[in-house]
DNA sequence: ATAACCAAAGTGATCGTTAACATCACTCGG
DNA sequence: CCGAGTGATGTTAACGATCACTTTGGTTAT
């Protein structure tokens, strides 16, 4: 086995080179005061000893912060995943690094616990609150340092546009959307199987699914019936929808999301129901599979990406005052019709 | 806005507590030799401050190492996801932090990149090596800091055992079992829609999907097809697949992944060949929607999660020698027979 | 009574880096 | 020909923790 030798710090190449640390420190950060050639001096040493800047040093000196902590609670739904990703290119063309931590729906994190994911006081942080884990986690980011966190979430353009660390998009309007468009198609009116945040006490605002929903039914003065609860899983969202999916009276269902969809899909399917013939289903998010079940699924897209680009300058400019607060923006959701869709009781 | 007072450190607490610094430091880590009495005042002085520990101070001072960073390509991808669910489950119930660092398969990296990704020269770090990016950062940190990388990908039994710092499962296996049971299905030959890693200069193992597939169909005397690339978009994949699917001869098909297959569902549905009467479809990985498509997807069930917790437990153990090595282990990969797979030319 | 020992707590160096300030050698205007 | 400015460097002090010693008292064995 070979030995560990110690990697080479700044102090190694300046004595390599000849100068102090702190021109080396310079020539590392690009400052302009090094004359060329003690640049080149130093830089041929860095090559030498094959020297790679410490961040923890780094950012421990009180250097620029330069990492961001993601606290989010599935990395297996899309939109999560995909806000995710869109913080780490963001994050990456800056240089920043990026840490994730996983909040478990499962076991209930004491505040403590959260805060002691984070790997210093102070951190930026990025929390995902699309569910609960996530809005619990925000709270206690928001009472302990709110100077550094920006949260992802569904929210109004009015929200977005008065809170200074939010950023989201307007699940609610899109909802409205769908459902207006099924309405229009000709159905009576809209079910709804609905994702565990559009549901109990947890939503309460215009911004979730279920509430767009819900208005668009009742100022088409059409019955709201009751929204279908469903789990995350395909599994649990399959058994849910049975219900919904048996009942002939059922034409058309809105799905929190496209998994939902995709359960509904299958539990119409076997259920002997014609999409969209018998039964139209909208879905949620445009998940990549989405444009390729047999009938395709007509979705809501969502640019998650862009609102993970966004929390990601909103929080470099939380963090550090001289960065220009980024304008409030949201993406606008785009209903993508395609197959599942229909007037009721078409004879396709 | 509220002044960002600063976070208490450990000296806070020791003023505070009347005691000194290495005392907190103590109290802290849990060192039996601080007096009851001691404690107590400490740890009254750390609820009242808030104090929480500095991990990158920590570990700059040669504390436990304590984080780690994953390397991968494509977290969109079921099987990467996975295990880096798997790595962070790990990761965190030992208090560990995760970095994750995405490789643009768009861009290439320099090597420099590469090594830049790390936080500091040694960090430990998992490597998502199942495609070229990821090939690439594994060889650059082999030659940069062995000792301190694990790299997870498909490989043999022989293979994972013969190396110190791999993790995997055995593709080709798991592909050779996929194809066998086509066969025993009475199909002449399988068809196999490749997934990027698979083809091209980058294979020539045994344990990858194409090799497997390959493997049998010469074993069993059959006739082996151009395994078909395809990109790992469904887009491309739908693309690619087609003059498969619209080739009467060809009556099965092994796909890359469970994604591929989906796109091979779709586009054997719109050229009007029955699933699975005219055509078998096998997919790979058993992607949680698998089960619910229309028909439902035959595949090859892998579990990642279990393969990341295994990378997170090896890289203890290079990184720290004191902690056994884990006996190597991979988990078997399981056929999961559902609706897409049948006799050829069924009438069903 | 005294050396030896031990638990509890303190002191100072150290990790790798940046910030702030100090120094030095020039150049330039008056 | 001198003081001011300036550009290139060096010096010292943090940052927040741990590590390896040292100090301080009080017990115990001889």
């Amino acid at each position: 086995m070979a030995q560990p030798k110690k990697a080479a710090s700044i102090w190694d190449v300046a004595r390599l080179a000849g100068v102090s640390h702190q021109t080396v420190s310079r020539v590392v950060n690009g400052s302009p005061r090094v004359a060329a050639a003690t640049r080149d001096k130093v830089l041929e040493a860095i090559a030498e000893l094959g020297y790679r800047p410490n961040r923890l040093a780094r950012s421990l000196a009180g250097g620029a912060v330069e990492s961001v902590t993601v606290l989010t609670a599935d990395t297996s739904l899309y939109g999560p995943e995909a806000a995710l990703r869109g913080i780490e290119k963001a994050a990456r063309s800056l240089d920043w690094s990026v840490q994730i931590s996983v909040l478990d729906p499962a076991d209930t994190h004491s505040d403590a616990d959260i805060i002691a994911r984070l790997p210093r006081a102070g951190e930026p942080t990025i929390i995902m609150a699309h569910d609960e884990p996530g809005m619990r986690a925000k709270q206690v980011l928001l009472d302990t340092q709110p100077q550094a966190m920006v949260a992802i979430g569904p929210y109004t353009a009015e929200e977005l546009a008065a809170s200074p660390w939010l950023v989201g998009m307007d699940d609610g309007k899109a909802a409205a959307e769908a459902t207006r468009y099924l309405l229009e198609l000709g159905h009576d009116t809209v079910h709804h199987l609905a994702i565990p945040t559009s549901t109990g006490t947890f939503g309460g605002g215009k911004a979730h699914r279920a509430d767009g929903w819900a208005r668009v039914l009742r100022e088409a003065g059409r019955e709201v019936p009751d929204p279908v609860p469903s789990g995350w899983t395909i599994a649990e969202a399959f058994k849910a929808v049975q219900p919904l999916v048996s009942d002939p009276a059922v034409t058309a269902i809105l799905c929190g999301n496209d998994h939902l969809a995709l359960a509904t899909l299958r539990a119409a399917h076997l259920a002997g129901r014609k999409v969209p013939g018998d039964l139209s289903i909208v879905g949620f998010d445009n998940t990549p599979f989405s444009a390729y079940t047999t009938p395709a699924l007509t979705t809501v897209n969502q640019d998650f990406e862009s609102v993970g680009r966004g929390a990601f300058e909103l929080l470099r400019h939380r963090v550090d005052a001289s960065i220009p607060r980024p304008k409030p923006s949201w993406p606008e959701p785009e209903l993508i019709i395609r197959e599942t869709s229909g007037p009721p009781f078409a004879r396709s």
